[in-house]
Order: C-alpha cells, then sequence, then structure tokens
DNA sequence: CGGCATCCGGGAAGATACTG
DNA sequence: CAGTATCTTCCCGGATGCCG
C-alpha cells in the first residue's frame, strides 16, 4: 500500500557531478549487481535471487522498483505460455556496461580481492568481454560453450573481439561443463584443466586443445605493489 | 575500547566478480565521492568537508578510515611549517579515475539528470577531461587558468589531449574567475558568457574569443529518448 | 581550527515467515 | 513462483563535546 514514496529524493547528493548523479541512480546496497545479472539478457525474480547470494526478496523488490522508476530496467510480461514476468534493461541500461569493466579491472588489482569466492554465470561470461587480451586473439576464431547450471552460453572469438550470448551451446567447438567457479579457477587462478576434470567440477567436450589455449586468453592486471 | 575489527567482512558481497569486490571497498555511501574530491591531489579534512555538501564529519572520518585501510588513500603530514594533515590517493587510487569517467558519462544521458545542481571545482575541472570532443581540439593548443574560490586550475589543452594542474592560473592565455556552477552553465548549460558576466557569476580575462571557443569543446551526449 | 569520540533518531538492510 | 509482512540489526546523519 505503499503510494507515494519519491516525492522529493531523500538521500540525493544534490551534486550537478555526472558520476554523483549515477550514484543516486544506482548507488544503493546491491543495486549494480542486479544491473550485472541482467546484462546478458532478462531474468525472474528468483533466478535473481538464486544469482546473488545474500539478497533478501525484500530488498530486491525495493530495487527493482528503484531502477525501473530511473529507466534502468523494465518489467515485462512474456507472452504465453510461458507468461512469466522477467526484468529486462532498458537500451540505456545495457549501456551501463562499461561500468562494470572500469570497476572491476580497477579492484581486481585490489590486495584484498578473493578470487576464489563464488562467482555467478553472468559474473563469469561478462568477465571474458572485459578481461580478454586483444593481443593474444589476433586472427583466432573460435566458438566456445558453456554449460553453467540451468543456463548455457555460447563465446565467439573472432575479428579480435569476444561476443557472449546466451541461450545454447549449438555449433561449439568445445564446451565446458560446470560451476562458474571451477571454470573461473581454471582461467584466473591457473588451476589445471586435468586437475579439476579429476575431481569432477568440470567436464570438457570437444577440441581439448582450444580448451588449453582457451584458459590463457584473459591475464589478471597485477596486483598493486607487484 | 573496540578492540575487534576485521573479524569477519560484516557486510561484504562475498562475490568474487572484481565489480562486486569494488563496490566492497569504495561502495559505500559517499566514498567514491571523497576519492573524486582527492583525484587532482591531496586536501585537508575540512577542505573534503567544505567540498562535499551534506557529509557529517562522523561519515567522512569514517569513509577516510576504510579507504585508507582499502589501500586507496594515504593519510599523510605535510612538512613544516605547514603541518597540516591531508589526505591523498595512493598511485592505485588515482587510477580510479576511469570509473568516474564511465559513470559520468552514462548517468548525464539519465531523463532526471539536472546540471544546475551544485558542482565541487574538481568535478567541473574532471569533468573537462571526460567530456571534451578530441576532433573539436584537434591541432589546438591553449591554457586557460580558472580561479574557483579558493582554489586555482591551469587546463592545457595540447597534443589532441586535455590536462588539469591544481595550483595557480600562471602563463594562462585566458582565465575564468567564478564559481563552478557558473562555469558549468555557460560550458554545459549554454548560457552566455556575457549573461553571466552582467549578473557578476563570472569575470573572463584575457583571449575573449578563446573563451568562446572553449565553452564548446564539451558537448553532453543526447538524453535518453532524445 | 582540525580531527575524532559519543549519543541519539530515523531509516535502510538482513533474516524469517507468510500469502496469492 | 513472486512477492509481502514483520522484526531486528546496523548504518547514516546530526548534534554535542573532547583534545590537540
Amino acid at each position: 500500500m505503499s503510494l507515494e514514496k519519491a516525492t522529493k529524493s531523500p538521500r540525493s547528493y544534490g551534486d550537478a557531478c555526472g558520476a554523483a548523479h549515477a550514484l543516486d541512480l544506482v548507488g544503493e546496497r546491491w543495486a549494480l549487481l542486479v544491473m550485472r545479472e541482467l546484462l546478458l539478457g532478462p531474468k525472474r525474480f528468483s533466478d535473481l535471487r538464486a544469482d546473488l547470494p545474500g539478497i533478501s526478496a525484500n530488498v530486491l523488490t525495493q530495487r527493482l522498483e528503484g531502477l525501473e522508476a530511473a529507466g534502468v530496467l523494465v518489467k515485462r510480461k512474456l507472452p504465453p505460455p510461458a507468461s512469466t514476468q522477467v526484468y529486462e534493461l532498458t537500451p540505456w541500461g545495457y549501456e551501463s556496461e562499461p561500468i562494470f569493466q572500469v570497476l572491476g579491472r580497477w579492484a581486481v588489482r585490489s590486495p584484498t580481492h578473493d578470487p576464489t569466492m563464488p562467482l555467478s554465470a553472468v559474473s563469469l561470461m561478462t568477465s571474458f568481454r572485459t578481461m580478454v587480451d586483444p593481443s593474444r586473439i589476433e586472427g583466432m576464431g573460435a566458438r566456445v560453450g558453456f554449460r553453467l547450471g540451468r543456463e548455457a552460453y555460447l563465446l565467439t572469438i573472432g575479428g579480435g573481439a569476444v561476443e557472449v550470448e546466451r541461450g545454447s551451446v549449438t555449433g561449439a567447438d568445445l564446451v565446458f561443463t560446470g560451476t562458474a567457479p571451477a571454470i573461473a579457477g581454471a582461467v584466473y587462478g591457473g588451476v589445471p584443466i586435468a586437475a579439476l576434470e579429476a575431481q569432477g567440477a568440470l567436464k570438457v567436450e570437444g577440441d581439448r586443445a582450444l580448451a588449453e589455449r582457451f584458459v590463457n586468453l584473459f591475464p589478471l592486471p597485477p596486483k598493486i605493489g607487484a
């Protein structure tokens, strides 16, 4: 029954600086992570909850309301027979991706960053776009599939760039099946693929040589003081 | 009294995603704005308070502690006879500038962004680096000084780039004297320089033709839906 | 004046339970 | 599945006061 809320921003920074306004819009706790989870396509309320470890339904509802009011996302009803409700970024919302790229690139150099923590599927897949070393994929062409729990992704390397698409792994030269943290361990943690397979955390199908090459395409920037 | 400190991160996202870790470090209210105020050089506690309208001494102290613990800034004592304490970004802290650029570039397209609100001197000067249209300064060379309250800045246009230095306006071809919002009105709000001068909000000394040219070097991106 | 500690009120976040 | 209701806890913001 909360009809009236945003009469006047109670907690705006009142600052004309663009960055300050960004924080007015998406600076509340969890807001940016909700947006991150939608970067590769719309999701349902429950999927967002599952992919954001620690968020409560209460807060998720508030953030979705706020982000919709800000014009960052829209609540949409899928056509029958699905008829389920999903949340989807607006075109402007999708344009926020550089925010995640610069935040991530800057923060992974922190001495306190721990890459072994849980990681969502979207975080992993978007990290490939962010962290790829262009010089290592020059002239390269490949399609790499990922089966991460209930979601599937197809990553395409070509023309010196990396593209990511959610949906299926059809047409992949190579398919990884496992959890996002396991794959992150191989790509960013230097864990050998064979070790992950031995403990059943990862399955590799298709071009194994490509797999070994793939995990070396995404170098982490050096930690500060290193 | 408070001995126990970082037993376990009280409110970490617990997410290996780089962007999530960035929010662990600088996602608290005011943290990024404190960093922004230090982007052009160290400042004292009171200057930070004055330049961050609305922050309380309490919260500023907490943020400075947190940012120092994160390795973003250091507390430094100026040599005598100044002997006053200042806060200065670390080299890694200075590398956060792209965060402000992408946040700002994204958020100024928001329909709710109001460029007439208060603006700090640092916000204005860094916005020039962010918003300059490279094609409009090709082959251009100029030095523009700014006297903004107690601070002075020298902006150098040359080699297709914009540099900003804090300290003095010595050697400038043109000097603006006024408040940051007034100059923002001329550059981003399309307010004629003559109008601002007539109401005493701005003073222009030196190359007036350059002044007229200068205010057109920084086009705002179109608002969404426009 | 600069910097930090303390107390307090309001509100946002977190956890759990409950409903259509 | 998609939220709402409720309760507790903690953070934010303001005021005051201490100490150099």
